[in-house]
DNA sequence: CCGGTGACTAGTC
DNA sequence: GGACTAGCCACCG
């Protein structure tokens, strides 16, 4: 059976490279409001290497948390390419991935 | 800006 | 196996 950590992980695994994503858009994705389920989930992740969980942001675009630190987040998605400040992702809308389309 | 509340899962006791 | 607790959040006042 596929769990609901499972599915996290998996979405989370679709994120190419150099976007982000959110846990509000897991939460509709999965069609649940369970926000701090999936940052729990990530929190846990049993799969650090395999999950880019780094990439999952909050709605705001700010950083959030991070279960190595939020410096050592902020390192990998600086090294993708982004631009972080103030904890913060500038023009993070630009970097946006959607797993569902949204108009 | 801060605090409280809501929704949900996985772990632990 | 039931109950409790924590959590990388989101939203509203």
């Amino acid at each position: 059976m596929i769990g609901f950590a499972a599915q996290c992980y998996q979405l989370v695994s679709k994120i190419p490279k150099g976007k982000i994503s959110t846990y509000k858009e897991i939460g509709l994705t999965l069609n649940t409001k369970a926000y701090r389920s999936i940052g729990r989930i990530m929190a846990k992740n049993p799969h650090l290497i395999d999950v880019p969980c780094h990439r999952v942001v909050k709605t705001d675009g700010y950083i959030g948390g991070y279960a190595l630190g939020m410096m050592k987040k902020i390192e990998l998605l600086q090294d993708e390419g982004l631009i972080i400040k103030n904890n913060r992702i500038v023009n993070y809308k630009n970097y946006m991935f959607y797993f569902i389309a949204k108009h």
